[in-house]
Parts: C-alpha cells; structure tokens; sequence
DNA sequence: GAATGGTGTCATCAC
DNA sequence: CAGTGATGACACCAT
C-alpha cells in the first residue's frame, strides 16, 4: 500500500512535471514502455530521480561518496538513451547507390536481338508535360529539406490515400471505380492521379486517348509519347523522335529501356530476387490480377492501391514536423538518412548479373537504376506495412548521391506515373496492400516510433533554447545531478580539509570532514559543506552563509530572511523578527536564551559591531550563545557522530545545553538535507524538460526521415512504372505491333533476365511466388 | 495586498 | 535503537 501511493504520488508528480513543462499530453509511457524501459523508469518508475530514493543509503551501501546519488540513475538513463539512439540509428534507411542489371526478353519466335540506340526513356516521363509538376521538387526539395514545410504537408498527405495528396478514401474509391470502367476502355489509372489532374491533365489526357483509342497501349498513344520522347533524362541527350514500327525498333526500345533502368534502379548485384520467375506487370494495375502478389520485383513500388492509413497521423506527423522544424534540429536529415553501416541489408547492391542468358528473344541490355533523386515526391505508403522480410532485395532506396540523382531524375519524377495509364488495361486494386515491402518493417517501426512521440512533438510552448539555457545552468551546477567529483561529500570533504578541520577519519556522513574550527572569527564554511554547491557562486554564497555571525562585515548573500541588516538593526529581537521556526521551544526560553539585553545595544561602536555580528548569526547560534554551549554550531552540526559524542563528553553540559545542541545538529542536518532536496528537485525538474526537448528532437528528425524514405520510394515507384511503360511499349511483335498490356506483361526472372510472357502465365507464377512468403510468416 | 519564490523547520519515513 | 538523509508540509519573509 505504501509503495502503491508512493508510486502513484511520484509518477503524477513526474507527469505533472512534464505536462507543465510542455503544456502537452505526452504519451511517454507509450513510447517508453518498448524503446526504454529506463527512461521509463526514471520517469514513472520506482527508480526515478525524483523519488525517495535513499541515496545515504546507496552511498553507504556502495562507499559512493566518490559518486553523486543522482549519477546512478542518470547514467543509466543517458546510458540508455545513448543505446536507443544507436539502435534507432540501425533502422534508418540505408539508400546506397545500387543497379540493377536486368535483360529484357522479348518472347520474339524470330529472336531478333538488337538495338544499341541510346534510351529515351526518361523522356517518356519528360514528354508527358510532368516537368512543371516535378522540376520543383527535383531542384528544390533536396536543399530544402528543412523548411519544405509545404512539401512535408504534400507527403505526408499523400501517404494516407494511395498516391494522391489529399484524396479521401472515398475519392479514391471513387477514382477506382471510375477507373475500372475506363480500364475497359483502355484509360489508364494515371490519369486519376491527383497531381496529373491537377497539372497534367492535358498529356494525360492525350495518353488516355492513345489509349481508349487502340486496346494496345503502346499503339497511338506509345506513338505519341516516341515523339516526344526527344531527350534523354539521365544525358541529356537528344534522339530523334521515332516511331516503333519493327523488331529492331522494339529491340531498340527495350536496351533503351534497359538503359533506363541501369540508369535509375538502384538494384544491385547482390540482389535476391525471387528465384522463381516473378511478373512485373503485377506491380502494374491489372484486373486479372489475383490480389497480393507479393512476390513481384516491383510490385511494392508500382502498387497502385495503398493500404488505408491513418490520416489524421498523418496530419500530425506533418504538423509535428512543422513544428520540429521551426526548432531548427541540427541534425542534417541527409546525414541521417544514409550513414548505415556497409552491412545494412539495404545497402546491398542489388544488381542482376548483366552477363545473364537471355531467354529466347533477348533485347536487353544492362539496366540499373544508378540513382534516385531524393526529390521523390508522394507515393503510397503501403510500402510501409509491408514485411520486409524476402523483399528487402526488392526495393533498394535512394542513393545517397542525391545530387547525381537529381541531374538523372531533374525531369522525371512524374506524380502520375505511379499507375501505369494504358500499359495495362486491367487494375489490381487489392494486390498492393499485400505487397511485401522491404521498408515496410523499418518504417513501421519508425511510424511506430512517431506515433508515441506525436504527442511530445505536437506540444507547443515548449522553448528549446531556454530549456537549453536552463540545461547549461544546471550543469553548470550539476554538483548534485551527474558529476559525482560535485557530490556534497566531495564538497565538504575539500571544505573541512581547507578549514582547520580537527576530524578526517569519518566518512559516513555528509559533513563528516567539515570543519572543526575552535575559532569563532574563522570563516569556515558551516553551510558550505551543504551538498549542492559546485558552482562558484553557490559555493560562495554557501560559505558566506556559513560565516554568517562570524565574519564582521555583512554578507550581501545572506539569503536568510532576518540577515537584513536594515531591519535588524532596529529590531532587537531578531529570533522574532526573522523566522521563528522554534515550534517546539518555548517563548520563555527562546527570549532567555535569544534576547540579548535591550541596553546592549546602546553601547558603543563595538556593540554596534556586535550587534551587527549577532544579525548575522542564525537562531541556533543565539540559542548556543545565550546556553553558552562551549562550541561553534558548526562543529555540532558537521561533526561526526563519534567525535560529536567526544566533543560532547569532554564538556559539562547541562540536559537543557544537550537537548539544544542536538536540536541544533538535527536542524543543522536537516537544514542540509532540504537544500539538497530542492536543488535536487530542481535538478529533476530541468532533466526533464531536456529530456523532453530530446524527445522533440529526435521525433523531429524521425519525421524529416520518414518523409524523406516516402519520398524515395515514390519516386522509386514511379521510375519502375515509368520504365516498365517504356519497355513494353516498344515491344512489337513480329508483326510490328505492340502487345496488349491485357495479354503479356513482363516478368523479371530470378536469373535477372526479364520475359514477356503471357499475362495468364504471370499471374499464375506471382500467385505461386505468393504464398511463400506467407508461408515463411507462418 | 495577493502571488510567487526562497528558506528554515518540523514531522515522518526509510535505511 | 540511534543516527542520518530525504522529503512533504508549513510558516515566514522578500520581491
């Protein structure tokens, strides 16, 4: 029952302490209970700082006079924070600059393989008009990372619904609905993209109609976009704008694409792709798809339905960005993002071994995506809840060459892309939620993370640098809290050594070495050997105030309420004028023993001194004068317990004399004892508004990371939808026609080869590739 | 004159 | 059991 109060008492205090430093709710034990339990601990714990705990008795325990009660629980906390740190530090993403090497296979029964025209394929993203909608944020995101307040917004907002910035969920039910009506007339989802509608309607447009116009997507439309497919993204580099009419020119097609792709997938060698075959037209929207194909190469970057997520998470993760922001966090979120170690698993380079055999007809040529700009843009956070597990190989990040990446990237980093508009005339609405995704278990992690700080960075009011000004402070008199050399034994060890201290043996108590000076007039430090006091101003007020009644001139630090010499001068009964703590003593004897005879103070200049000695002198020291205890209050109050008991034995003392001295001792100690409780008190106090302010910071960073993974990975996505648009859009068959995204899709081969294979096939082997991994959960 | 903070003191608890 | 530290509560004072 005790501990129960006491526990509840500490734990209201603590939480009090931290509502009214923040003015906020701060879900502390949420985020706590899983990351840090010693922080925890020491926030709402048995152990917390601010608790009884008996420190005397872990110094005696652990002879820690070398070491300050406080250090004990404090270096577990920061030692735990540190360890929290560096395990969040594991989880954050690792973009490393990886290629893919993929051969393309075009199922041609003549096995026509050729082609050596340089890709155009980013200029697929260029010519579908998206530069006004992407040039911002190639050019400016990357350097704005810190005040990309309104990008933040956009990102975050755009990961609740899939792709689209603000899209409900019913508009994006809407939007597939209306989709797959127009799926039948061969429209792609692109064009119910949010940011196509809202800046690229006019190419969208021209692309649907290519599409609704032909049921081959990369008829007409394909046409068009070969027209304006003039420069490529990477080299910037003009082609000729050509039309697909023939094998060689789908040969073409296909190692331009390829280029592509070893331009801007960041798969590396080292890649794990599925052994077995995998399509990616499963990543790409298709009504023939079963749902969840999970095992596809990218289908957790070309998903176009996303999970529902909490928007109103969102919105907080945003808004606590903001926030986190206006802080000016130091850390550099670049840094951040990609200082994992060599052996972080996404770091691997993912690439397909370039030399791979080509299955039949092979017009492939190494692909990579060298480098993904950083500037990534909304993309769906599906991503997120997928498992990382067996998928990790599939979605290397960004590269941290950000700039690379951006003159690659400056002009395709299309919003719309993300759903592939009339290269598949069939959707798959229910696959991407299933999708496996590499960053899903990492960003569910730091979602996690942010959703137990949202609370803490949501606050308002909360001013950092005060807090940091108050840290400084308090460091700066940390004797109590961290630096055990502070520790009031310390502190009274070295002032009893300074003043002519009779007793250095006793290390048991706090004052044990203090001072035993015989000499009235010396000024040896009575509270000066107070634990609290490593700063030099504190350590002169305390032995200022430990000479008071002793040291002739008026110290400007008495801080007792009665030591102003003003009104003690005309107030001749200063036990009554100033404090009168005496509860328990008597008026008679307080007056006998305090009240210094009226008529003395009319004497002469010396008496005035006096006088002025006496203001100076605390109420015991007037009870020990006027009981003529034979000894300074400082040596009843710092002695030892033995050599008091000695001192006390070599004198005789009346009861009335020994029942004040350990009245004087006791209140002494315990006069002591209440300064180091406040300041300890106040220690605690400021610890945890620092605390508070690392959390701040820390989820401030945690969100800039997020938006900058989301960003990656939706570029990621659009790039792979973009290039697989490209390269089954120069496919032709022998005839010269291009082939029905509704009957063949390409497929990436364990090998790394890539096959055009029918989408019956694809859909049978992604749904065999499926289960596998499920099963592997179980 | 009320509010607030600092200080000393007491009571109490735990060790 | 005494001694001691820690701390809540209270009173007092100064600002």
């Amino acid at each position: 029952m005790l501990s129960l109060k006491k526990y509840l008492t500490e734990g209201l205090l603590q939480f009090t302490i931290l509502l009214s430093l923040i003015g906020v709710r701060v879900d502390v034990d949420t985020y706590l209970t899983s990351q840090l339990p010693p922080l925890r601990e020491i926030i709402l714990g048995p152990s917390s700082a601010y608790t009884q705990t008996q420190f005397h008795n872990l110094r005696n325990t652990l002879d820690g006079y070398g070491i300050h009660p406080k250090s004990i629980d404090l270096d577990n906390y920061f030692t735990a924070r540190r360890l929290l740190s560096q395990v969040r530090a594991l989880d954050r993403f690792q973009v490393p600059t990886t290629e893919v090497n993929a051969w393309l296979v075009h199922r041609d029964p003549e096995g026509s393989v050729s082609g050596s025209q340089p890709s155009s394929g980013l200029a697929l993203e260029s010519s579908s008009g998206l530069q006004d909608v992407t040039g911002p944020d190639n050019g400016v995101r990357e350097s704005e990372t810190e005040q990309g307040f309104s990008e933040d917004l956009e990102d975050l907002g755009a990961v609740a619904p899939p792709v689209s910035g603000d899209l409900t969920k019913e508009d994006i039910d809407l939007i597939d609905i209306l989709w797959r009506q127009d799926i039948d007339l061969g429209a792609g989802r692109e064009i119910f993209d949010y940011s196509h509608r809202q800046k690229e309607q006019d190419v969208d447009k021209e692309l649907r109609d290519g599409a609704e116009q032909e049921d081959t997507w990369p008829g007409e439309g394909a046409e068009a976009l070969a027209r304006n497919l003039l420069v490529d993204g990477e080299t910037g580099e003009s082609f000729p704008a050509q039309v697909p009419g023939g094998e060689d020119q789908t040969a073409l097609s296909l190692e331009e694409c390829l280029r592509l792709l070893e331009a801007t997938c960041p798969f590396g060698e080292n890649a794990e792709f599925p052994a077995d075959i995998s399509s990616i037209t499963e990543a790409v929207p298709s009504e023939s798809e079963p749902p969840g194909l999970q095992n596809n190469l990218l289908s957790p970057l070309l998903t176009g339905t996303e999970s529902p997520f909490d928007l109103e998470q969102q919105w907080q993760d945003l808004m606590s960005i903001m926030e986190m922001q206006a802080m000016e966090v130091n850390t550099s979120t670049s840094e951040i993002l990609y200082d994992a170690p060599p052996g972080d698993p996404l770091s691997t380079n993912y690439s397909l071994a370039p030399n791979t055999p080509i299955n039949q007809n092979v017009s492939l040529h190494q692909a990579s995506l060298g480098g993904c700009s950083q500037d990534f843009s909304l993309f769906s956070p599906e991503v997120e809840s997928l498992p990382v597990a067996g998928s990790s190989t599939l979605l290397p990040l960004v590269p941290s060459n950000s700039t690379s990446l951006n003159s690659t990237f400056g002009s395709t980093n299309l919003a719309g892309l993300f759903f592939p508009p009339q290269l598949n005339g069939t959707a798959n609405d229910t696959a991407g939620p299933e999708l496996p995704d590499p960053l899903g278990g990492l960003l569910d992690e730091a979602m996690l993370d942010e959703i137990s700080l949202m609370d803490l960075a949501i606050e308002e009011g909360f001013n950092p640098v005060q807090a940091s000004q108050l840290e400084e402070e308090f460091d700066s008199d940390s004797g109590l809290s961290l630096d055990s050399s502070h520790s009031p034994s310390s502190l009274s060890s070295s002032e009893g050594s300074s003043s002519s201290s009779s007793s250095s043996s006793s290390s048991s108590s706090s004052s044990s070495s203090s001072s035993a000076s015989s000499s009235a007039s010396s000024s040896f430090s009575e509270e000066g050997a107070v634990g609290y006091s490593s700063d030099s101003e504190t350590l002169d007020l305390e032995e200022a105030e430990g000479a008071v009644g002793y040291q002739p001139e008026y110290s400007k630090f008495c801080r007792m309420s009665y030591q102003d010499p003003a009104q003690l001068s005309c107030l001749p009964y200063l036990e009554h004028v100033g404090h009168n703590h005496t509860y328990n003593m008597a008026p008679s004897a307080l007056d006998s023993a305090d009240l210094p005879p009226p008529s003395t103070l009319k004497k002469g200049s010396k008496e005035k001194q006096a006088d002025f000695l006496d203001k100076q002198m605390s109420r015991d020291e007037h009870r020990a004068r006027a009981m003529k205890i034979p000894f300074t209050n400082d040596k009843i109050i710092n002695l030892p317990v033995e050599e008091f008991n000695e001192l006390l034995s070599k004198y005789q003392l009346s009861e009335a004399q020994l029942s004040l001295i350990r009245d004087i001792r006791r209140r002494g100690k315990n006069k002591m004892a209440a300064q180091n409780c406040r300041k300890r008190k106040l220690d605690t106090i400021l610890n945890l508004e620092r605390d508070v302010e690392d959390l701040q910071r820390d989820k401030a960073r945690l969100l800039r990371e997020k938006v900058e993974f989301l960003r990656s990975l939706r570029q990621m996505k659009q790039k792979v939808q973009s290039l697989y648009q490209e390269v089954f859009g120069r496919l032709r068959d022998e005839n010269g026609r291009p082939y029905s995204p509704s009957q063949y899709a390409l497929q990436y081969a364990g090998d790394g080869s890539v096959l055009l294979i029918p989408r019956t096939l694809a859909d049978q082997q992604a749904r065999r590739q499926e289960r596998k991994p499920k099963d592997r959960r179980k």
